[in-house]
RNA sequence: GGCCCGUUCGUCUAAGGGCUAGGACACCACCCUUUCACGGUGGUGAUACGGGUUCGAAUCCCGUACGGGCUACCA
């Protein structure tokens, strides 16, 4: 038998992926990578109600970037396709037959409102959502109720039915899960799911098991939402395949927004992105903002989702997707779901951006610049404007602000923070400054600076009263890198005329 | 209601029987900086509760409480 590690990511492809699908992703490409093995993607379309247009499109764009491309997949190509499910319909059927068959499963001809009625019928306030179990099985009709002529008739004469599993009144099914340790559950207590809808796609429930086993998965890992059918598959595994070809399972904590689970409600209520690009519903036209646009990086992205319910163990907390692929472990992944903390968050991408070399920022920044409407002169300017900027951005977002000024005058000059303690002195000093930086023939930082402080102390002022008044004219507010590194940037023409446009400002 | 999972500062977490319960985010104070940040120093702040086991328990066991998930011909 093969010990290959293979490890899939199964999304449903209904909607934008949110944080959660992604940390499942990166947790999948971890173990995959760290183990030598591969990583697919398989794409879980058996409702077909439920489709959604670019869904799927959506998905691969969000895996590429953040820099987790499948090995395997729609996209990929691979020797275990198809990796659409419902491109594998045909293969489904025949589990669900042999299981019935076998009498572990059975078909049901009940319509939707029969269902409905038993639920209502059975409903107390002890049991307030009944299930199709075995307390109920032979009081609906299938198989198991009907005589076999009955049963063969309603077949042949193309009834809708579908396909339940038959779960043992009393077993107890354990199974060892790589976060929790053992998990057990009394089969009583489960319903009879749905393997084998009416239209004959398969539900997840087998589809799992069949396609797992046909692509050869060896460690299945998905959200702990799954954990209460997991005794299902667990049965299925045994009675199609032999439990020694079960994968090895790990269900992830839950990320939990301020309420519960998160989901994409929480983003807009909160005021952060839930999704990991921007999403927008075909059919509603609404957006959904993703980590991507609102100004993460996708190593930062990554970084913060990694640490979302794993550590090492260590003090470390800022980890490049090589280190994480060396350092994962499915051990220390934590059992407990984790609330998503937006400030730790951005913390992460602040940190990123800081320690990014200015040629990794470049083109975003660039793109971003241009898309807000800023002319960059030069590359040269652009990589120095970074260097200069980017320790005070915490989103890719905020280099517009802290770099228009750069490449366009300020429309609005804060005079009112100059203009009460605005005089003569000041006045005059600037005036002289004009003259001298008009000679200058060297146009750094370091001699600006220097000529700025003599002229500042013939005059008798301090420094320290000039330099705001100084910033405000060239950058238009209270904020930016060192004036004088503004000013060398900017160039001499460009800083005269600021001074001398505000110098007239300040006048009225 | 039933079933399952979980429970250390507000948040993410470390400590896998021996501690003044450590770090990070956030917050506060101070320093640095003649802007805003960065950086530095310090501070506030947690083992849900009750029983066991043990010389010793955040750590192991049981119960309670609380939180979360599931309870569809959705995944």
């Amino acid at each position: 038998m093969s010990k290959r590690v293979r490890v899939r990511f199964a999304p449903s492809p209904t909607g934008g992926l949110h944080l959660g699908g992604v940390r499942t992703v990166l947790y999948n490409y971890l173990f995959a990578r760290k183990h030598g093995g591969d990583f697919l993607v398989r794409i879980e379309d058996t409702d077909q109600t439920r489709y959604v247009a670019g869904a799927e499109e959506y998905i691969f764009n969000t895996l590429k970037w953040c820099g987790l491309e499948p090995d395997e997949s729609v996209q990929h190509g691979g020797n275990f396709g198809p990796y659409r499910q419902s491109e594998r319909k045909a293969s489904y059927r025949q589990y669900a037959e042999q299981l019935v068959l076998a009498g572990q499963a059975y078909y049901a001809f009940d319509t939707p409102e029969e269902l409905e009625k038993m639920r209502q019928d059975f409903k107390t306030t002890e049991n307030p959502s009944p299930q199709y179990d075995h307390t109920i099985r032979l009081k609906m009709r299938n198989s198991l109720t009907l005589s076999a002529e009955e049963t063969s008739q309603l077949l042949a004469a193309g009834t809708r039915h579908v396909i339940r599993i038959k779960m043992p009144e009393n077993e107890t099914v354990s199974f060892t899960d790589m976060i929790r340790g053992e998990v057990r559950f009394e089969t009583g207590t489960v319903d009879d799911k749905v393997l084998l809808k009416a239209d004959g796609m398969p539900t997840y429930h087998l589809a799992v098991v069949v396609d797992d086993k046909a692509m050869e998965i060896s460690h299945a890992f998905r959200g702990e939402e799954w954990l209460p059918s997991a005794p299902v598959h667990i049965l299925l595994w045994k009675y199609l395949f032999g439990i020694d070809q079960m994968p090895q399972w790990a269900h992830f904590p839950l990320i939990l927004g301020p309420n519960g689970k998160l989901s994409k409600r929480d983003g807009a209520k909160y005021g952060f992105p839930v999704f990991a690009m921007n999403w927008t519903d075909p059919k509603t036209g609404e957006l959904t903002e993703g980590f991507k646009e609102k100004g993460f990086l996708p190593e930062a992205f990554i970084n913060l989702l990694a640490l979302l319910g794993w550590n090492e163990g260590t003090e470390q907390e800022i980890y490049s997707l090589e280190e994480l692929v060396e350092k994962f472990s499915m051990e220390r992944v934590h059992s407990a779901g984790a609330k998503f903390d937006y400030e730790k968050a951005k913390w992460f991408n602040h940190e990123w951006i800081k320690q990014s070399g200015v040629g990794s920022l470049e083109p975003g920044v660039g793109n971003l610049l241009k898309e807000n409407g800023l002319e960059v002169p030069s590359r040269e300017t652009l990589r120095k404007v970074i260097e200069l900027v980017k320790e005070r951005c915490t989103l890719l977002t905020d280099f517009v602000q802290q770099s228009s000024f750069f490449f366009k005058t300020p429309e609005t000059i804060d005079t009112a923070a100059v203009k009460p303690k605005w005089n003569e002195a000041k006045k005059l000093f600037f005036t002289e400054l004009i003259r001298n930086y008009e000679l200058a023939t060297d146009w750094d930082a370091h001699t600006l600076e220097n000529n700025f402080k003599e002229i500042a102390a013939v005059n008798e002022l301090k420094p320290g009263e000039l330099m705001l008044p100084f910033r405000i004219m060239l950058v238009g507010g209270k904020y930016g890198p060192g004036v004088f590194d503004i000013a060398a940037l900017l160039g001499k023409a460009e800083t005269l005329q600021r001074i001398e446009t505000a110098m007239k400002l300040l006048q009225d």
